[in-house]
DNA sequence: TTCTCATGTCAACACCTGTTGACGAAGCGG
DNA sequence: CCGCTTCGTCAACAGGTGTTGACATGAGAA
């Protein structure tokens, strides 16, 4: 189903890159504690020893997988495009059908998945904080700003994890729009009035 | 800091019980595989050995904590006091300051801080389903009752998640009322145009 | 008391985790 | 060819997990 190359002779950096490939991979559907190196490593093809040799251990892999060469979530975005854009955010996280996640959204859901392990809670803290909460902020003025982007991340958070923890918010094709426009309305909702700058 | 009755000699129902009241503290603040037997018994005064005893095994101790005498998180709530409520269960957690979380909300922390774990992701799907998205969708009708309660059910973990995992959300006395307001609001925009029965 | 059974403790098991040191082997310049 | 560095593998370790069987010890009945 994950076919990576396992044909990859004594190439430093192409191992490295496999390796953190496999690891945004598996911590995206399975969350930071809940996939182990051994597996991360297999399906790098590569040994798990390499893993803690190459990133000097499994939290700064994570931290590497979480900040990394992933394109910024929000760029270009204007504060009237961001209800879409969140919702477009979470509905598109099955990216290219082969259960590889959209590049883009690969992140977030790392983030979500990672949130409850000790270990990684305050990775994944620090990234949705400089990530996610503070360009919808930057969006947004007034006094509730803040306020407003975190209520933002909260249903990122939590209908992300519905998704991909519970199965739900799935819906057919001919329910998908009406989610959508639902997620958009509720995204709105949770900006408030906080206005144009 | 929480000091339970270590003194309670050969009382089998009392030690039971123990060790389930410990286990709801734990699994609540920590999440299912954030914490282990030793902690719960050690807290609850007891040998590691007879959790797997008394419950067989750790996630039938889960099980019974999310299920067990805990009051439902919905009873005699109608649908206009839906937003209110919901915000309610979420601001609530605190309980009596202690550390303790409210006992009506504790049940709602358990399911979201161990939706990530594989283990317990069944069961705590399961109690979402029958404990929150059953009641929420009971009380609303058309075709969009299950879609509004499933977006209630996000917000709920997102929120949760953010609170208890991140510590966001977690505002001063002032600015309380005004997050409390901006939930109800978000339930209201999930619930959307799904009318009183 | 003595017998008995429920109740609790102890130590150990088997399994899994991340990590590291010693070793092997490929590539490459001499 | 040799020597050397880089890259990768192997086996093992130390720590932690849930679980279980053997043993101790309490309380109550005969």
């Amino acid at each position: 189903m994950i076919p990576p190359i396992h044909v990859r002779l004594r190439n430093a950096a192409a191992t490295r890159q496999a390796i953190l490939d496999s690891a945004r991979r598996h911590f995206a559907r399975e969350g930071y504690d809940n996939v182990g190196l051994r597996e991360i490593a297999g399906d790098a093809g590569v040994d798990p020893a390499l893993v803690s040799r190459y990133f000097g251990g499994k939290e700064q892999l994570l931290k590497e997988a979480v900040r990394g060469d992933t394109p910024p979530l929000f760029e270009g975005i204007r504060r009237a495009d961001l209800p879409a854009h969140l919702a477009g955010l979470l509905l598109e996280d099955e990216g290219d059908g082969c259960g590889n996640a959209a590049e883009k959204t690969e992140r977030l859901l790392i983030l979500l998945r990672s949130a409850s392990s000790p270990k990684a809670s305050e990775i994944a803290r620090e990234a949705a904080g400089e990530d996610i909460l503070r360009p919808i902020a930057a969006l947004l003025d007034g006094a509730s700003a803040e306020a407003s982007a975190s209520l933002c991340l909260a249903i990122l958070i939590g209908a992300g994890m519905l998704r991909s923890a519970f199965g739900l918010l799935r819906p057919h094709r001919a329910e998908q729009a009406a989610l959508r426009t639902a997620l958009e309305n509720l995204f709105e909702a949770a900006l408030g009035d906080s206005g144009r700058r």
